[in-house]
Formats: C-alpha cells, sequence, structure tokens
DNA sequence: CTGAAAGCGCTTACAG
DNA sequence: CTGAAAGCGCTTACAG
C-alpha cells in the first residue's frame, strides 16, 4: 500500500462534487459600485466619490453618512478605475529572482508587510529564466505600478531600462544601480568585506580565500573589494578567489571542496553570502573531516536566520535589514509625493556577528 | 574605523546626487493609448482593439498592421481599461502566512512562473500579524483578481470567506480547504504519515513520537492522523506528541529537548515538517550528543532543499510539488473558462526519501 | 458644499 | 470587415 519513493501518483479525491453543483451565480456577481451608494444615499456620485478623500471638499456630515454604509454594503471604491484617472495605481511591482537565497523570502516578507501597511499592495514578478523576463517585466508595468523595487543582486538592466521607458521610478534593493536612472539602497557590502578582513587578519589570519558568487552582482563585487583592499593595505597579498557561479549551497560546497583539498589550503576563508559559506562548512566538516575554526575559518555574509542554527554558529555580517525597509518606505512615500529631493543611493553599514566559525591561528 | 557589531548607523552616499537634478518630465509620462495607435494608423480605435483578440472579426492584414505597429511603438492595451469591462483583471491573488518555511517561497517561485507564462500576474500579500490580514485580503480584492490563491498551512477562513463573498473562486495550495467553496490542492498528507509510520515500524521502531507544528494547520493533523493510525493499526500504542505551537526550527528544538532528555526516550520521532525535524536533528545532536539514527530515528515532511543537505541529510516525505503546481494551472485555466466541472479536492501521494536520519533498531 | 458633465483607456454590441 | 456610440467605475474641473 506504500508508494514508492518517486511515485507521483496521482489520488484525486472528492471527484463526486464539482463546482457546478454550487450556484452558477456564486461567481460572477455583480460588484457594488458607486452609483449603487449614490442612489441608495440619495446623493450624486460626486458626493459620494468626494468622500473617499481627505482633501475633497465635502461636509463632514455627508462624508460620515457615505463611508458609514459603504462600511455596511462592504463598498470600496475601485483602484483599477481609480487609476485610470489619477495614474496611479497603488501597486507597487516587485521583480526578483533568488527567491531561493532565504534573505530574499524575509526581505519580501518585511517589505510587502509595510506598503500592506500604507495601502500598496505588491505585485510580484518572479524571473528565473531569463527568457521570460523581458515579457514578465512589459506585463508588470502594463499594470502601471507606481513603483518598481528591484530585489535582486544581479543587475536586471533589462528591468530598469524598461522602467525608465515608461517613466516609473526604480527602487534596487540590496544591490547598487547599474544606471543613474534608479535609486538604492543597500548594504555597504565593501564595508562589509572590509571588517571581514579585519576580523580575521586580527585573529592571526594570513592565507585568506574569497569564495564568490555571481560575478555580475553588485554585492559580490562590493564584499570582495572591500575584502581584498583590506588584505592588500594590511600587507597581506590578495586573497585566493575559489567559485563565481551562483550564490549556491552547491557552489559554496565545491569550492570549499577546492580550496581546501590541497596541502597549502587558506586559514580563512570568506564567503560571498551565507548559503555559499553554509556549503562551504559542510564540505570541510563533512566532505573533509576538517574541525572549524581550528583547521580553517569561515565567514560568510547576511545572516540568515540558518546562520543562527546550532549546526553551523556561523560568523558572518548581518544586513540591517530592517534599516533599509524603512528607508525604502520613505522613498516609496517621498516618490508618491513627487518629491525627488531623495539620496540616490542609500548604504548602510553591517554588523559583524561572531559566532562559532573563527578562531584564533596558533601563535597569534 | 571598523563599526561595532549591532551598531546600524547610517551612511548616505552620494546624497548629492538628487533626482531633482533629473528632468522632471521623466516622471509621469503620457502614456501611449489606443487612440494614438487609430490616429497613426488610420483606423478607428475598434478596429485597433479588435487586433488584440484572437477570436474578433477582423482581416488578419489589418491585425498584422496594428500588431506590428504596435511593438514598434512599444503599445500594449491598458490591462486596468480592459478590466473594467472584460471584467477579468488577469490577476491572480496569492496569500501567504508562512514564508519562512523554505517550502513557501519554492511554492511561490514555481507558481508564479507558471502564472507569469499563462500572462496573469500575481498580487501576493503576505500576512504575519493577524491584525493587518483582513485589511490586506480587503485590499487584494478590490483589484479584483480572477482568483486567489491560498498558499499556507493555517485556515485563514476569514480570506475564504471574504473572497466567496465577492465570487472570487479561491483554491486552497497545501492545505484541505475548511469550507465548501474553495478548490484545494495538496499533498496526501495522512497516506505521508502513514508511509512514515511503516517505514519506521519496518526498521524495528516501537516507541515513537511525533513533534507537532500548529495545531490548526490541516498538514499538522492530518499527518499526525495518518502516522498515529497507522502505528494503532500495526499494534503500536499511540505515539506521544510534543509541541504543536508553530512550524519553526525553535520549537523543532525545544520539543526535541522535550523528548529525548529523559530516560525513557522515543526511538524514533517523525516531524510535522522539514523545518522542525531539523530543529530537532540540532537538538538531538548537538545538544544532547546523540547519535541519530543509532540513537534515535529523525523524519521529516516536505523535502525541502536544505533536508538534502549533508549536515542533515534527512529522511522525509518529499511533497509532490511540481505535479501540484501543473493541476493548479489546470483549474486556474478552467476557472477562466468557466468550466467548473473541475475536481474539489485534489491529493496527491508524496515519497519518502530515505536518507540517513533513520536506521534500523538492533535486533530487529 | 453639491451636482451634471466630461473623460480616463479600453471593449463590444449595433449598424453599415 | 469596419466605425460610431455606449459604457465599464471612477474622479475632477466647472457651475451653481
Amino acid at each position: 500500500m506504500t508508494p514508492q519513493p518517486g511515485d507521483d501518483r496521482l489520488i484525486i479525491v472528492e471527484m463526486s462534487r464539482k463546482m457546478s453543483d454550487v450556484p452558477a451565480d456564486s461567481y460572477r456577481r455583480r460588484r457594488i459600485t458607486v452609483k449603487d451608494l449614490a442612489r441608495q444615499l440619495g446623493m450624486s456620485v460626486s458626493t459620494v466619490s468626494r468622500a473617499f478623500y481627505k482633501d475633497s471638499v465635502i461636509a463632514s456630515e455627508t462624508r460620515k453618512k457615505v463611508l458609514l454604509h459603504a462600511a455596511e454594503i462592504g463598498y470600496q471604491p475601485n483602484p483599477l478605475a481609480r487609476g485610470l484617472i489619477t495614474k496611479s495605481s497603488r501597486i507597487v511591482g516587485i521583480v526578483t529572482s533568488d527567491i531561493t537565497n532565504p534573505f530574499y523570502p524575509e526581505a519580501l516578507n518585511q517589505l510587502s508587510e509595510q506598503l500592506q501597511s500604507i495601502d500598496f499592495n505588491v505585485m510580484l514578478v518572479v524571473t528565473n529564466k531569463s527568457r521570460s523576463q523581458e515579457d514578465a517585466v512589459r506585463v508588470l508595468l502594463s499594470y502601471h505600478p507606481d513603483v518598481v523595487i528591484l530585489l535582486a543582486t544581479t543587475l536586471l538592466s533589462m528591468a530598469s531600462d524598461a522602467c525608465r521607458r515608461v517613466g516609473t521610478p526604480v527602487i534596487c534593493f540590496n544591490r547598487r544601480a547599474a544606471d543613474t536612472h534608479s535609486f538604492s539602497i543597500t548594504c555597504d557590502n565593501e564595508l562589509g568585506g572590509r571588517m571581514v578582513a579585519d576580523h580575521l587578519i586580527d585573529r592571526g589570519h594570513r592565507q585568506l580565500a574569497f569564495v564568490a558568487g555571481r560575478p555580475d552582482a553588485a554585492t559580490n563585487v562590493d564584499r570582495w573589494r572591500g575584502f581584498s583592499t583590506r588584505c592588500v593595505e594590511r600587507g597581506l597579498s590578495p586573497p585566493r578567489v575559489m567559485g563565481g557561479q551562483v550564490f549556491s549551497y552547491e557552489d559554496g560546497y565545491a569550492a570549499a571542496l577546492n580550496l581546501l583539498k590541497t596541502p597549502d589550503r587558506p586559514q580563512a576563508i570568506f564567503c560571498a553570502n551565507d548559503i555559499l559559506a553554509i556549503g562551504a562548512l559542510d564540505a570541510a566538516r563533512r566532505e573533509l573531516g576538517l574541525a572549524v575554526p581550528e583547521d580553517v575559518s569561515i565567514v560568510g555574509f547576511d545572516d540568515i536566520s540558518m546562520a543562527s542554527w546550532p549546526s553551523y554558529a556561523l560568523t558572518t555580517v548581518r544586513q540591517p535589514l530592517r534599516v533599509m525597509v524603512e528607508r525604502t518606505m520613505e522613498l516609496v512615500r517621498g516618490l508618491m509625493q513627487k518629491d525627488l529631493s531623495q539620496p540616490v543611493l542609500q548604504q548602510f553599514a553591517g554588523a559583524l556577528v561572531e559566532r562559532t566559525t573563527t578562531g584564533f591561528v596558533d601563535g597569534s
């Protein structure tokens, strides 16, 4: 009776009751409109409409009546119709690609929660295959979002170009914009890289290595720049680099294997993000039987929730996500008020969180 | 120069260049409309409009001309205006709450990718604090999504009620619907629970325990029912139950601690999902120094990507996510064609994936 | 302070 | 096969 592994066989239950048993008119029911309200209240549609806007001139008594009745019958203005007039959809489009990196769900979570709280709705576009990316963004833009947030490390320059063409402001979250038309909100990745270098060097490490993520990701580039620059400033030779495909567990694992299986292995590895670092950690411990941090120190970046799990207890740089989200919201609010005196690039310092994967090198 | 941990201090760079330097009219640019097209082509708006619909009567020559010119100047019909007439927004609303469980980003990923490929856009509502949940769903519905997908284990009955009230079909993904107005697409969780029981009992385990997730989650209830029923069927007493707060790492950790620190600890623990199981695993190994599976076997449910990482290599039940997504798409397509002869509840068998966290009990 | 009218960008009977 | 007209549900000058 127990299905075999890999057996995706289909079990359809309760096929018998179908939706055709349900009264057909329970779908496509007529929606309540402003006309209904007006008729029921004996007012004009103009007046009813005005009740929903803080700064339109209307007797407060009248407004109260309208709002009360609206609440009773469950009416609310149709934002699609409204958008036609006001040119504001109260939609913010979020386009993302790396949704498998837990940092992004976390960011998406906070972002959309905040956005909802000021009555914005988020339209989500996930782009994995670059094939459909162009289509997806085109469709997104056809809904005329008030602003687009690019939630990804990679460039998506096509997306921001398309936005600029139709005049939609774009906010790059967690990466610097490549163009000069977008706003950017990021962690100070270069500073983060420097902090890691200092942390490691202060603890006596001399042979350092870097496990890279996507080479076209601004986060990857900046973290590397800060890290390597600081190493050189402090008299070390530039760290070795490994990896450079994607930000995945598998890549971190493979890169660490390459780095650590040779006799002249590095004393410490800085990985471009936590997922890579966790892969590296598993490679070191599970596959090679090395002790961390005794045999090698490992550092990540992001501080995703898994970084603090006891199996990993990873030393990492924490992204100031809360602050980043807050400032994004301010940016959105400002943009809606046509306040263009906003900083174009905002970077926030992360914090080095020391856990168990870095230690002191003997004799230092 | 290195900031201290916890120091979220703000660094604003490039404050100097502001968006006010950018020509103001680069925002709020006039959009191209059907009228522009009509004028430029010397046709009526009706004709132009018809070109965009497969089954409207129009000379194929004319259509070709329109579509070509539209592509050139980057015109596409405004779905908001269109929706006003057709009553179809081509929006599907997805409401989710457990976005921190990696199973959901994965599902969201596949779902939105598929949806995009048939020209639907997804409007995402994340509900953490139940406070705003009602608001969020109300706002979502005001955009008149064609269908709403409830992507969560918990009941969200408020959400599905609200949908029914306005006549919007709802699909429950990964849980059985509580009401009779919704469609459901799930893994056969009860069968999965039975499979785990068989797996464990076949390997000689007799003292079994269950680490529960949210008690109001259908997944939790069904997995438990299958598991405990099968245990009893095979002559065991009902397993002990622990936990029952949320589906989190921390809860799995705490529950396993409770279960395992007593001398009469169970021989095997089935956790309601992988995140709980991974927490349990860490508790057993890291905190209590137990060997898994020698001292205790641990099984999860979902088969999220972390389950296959070497640090965990968790035995678990794999959800047939691909199939579930496919059927959801068929359901959506069917619903759009007013085909109500669709099965109300579809459940699919998962597959037990045996990795390293379950073994044979001595002497069996 | 309120109402009648025009119009946002579309689609769709209805004539021709 | 094509066009003129009405209308989707709203907002906003413009009069009063």
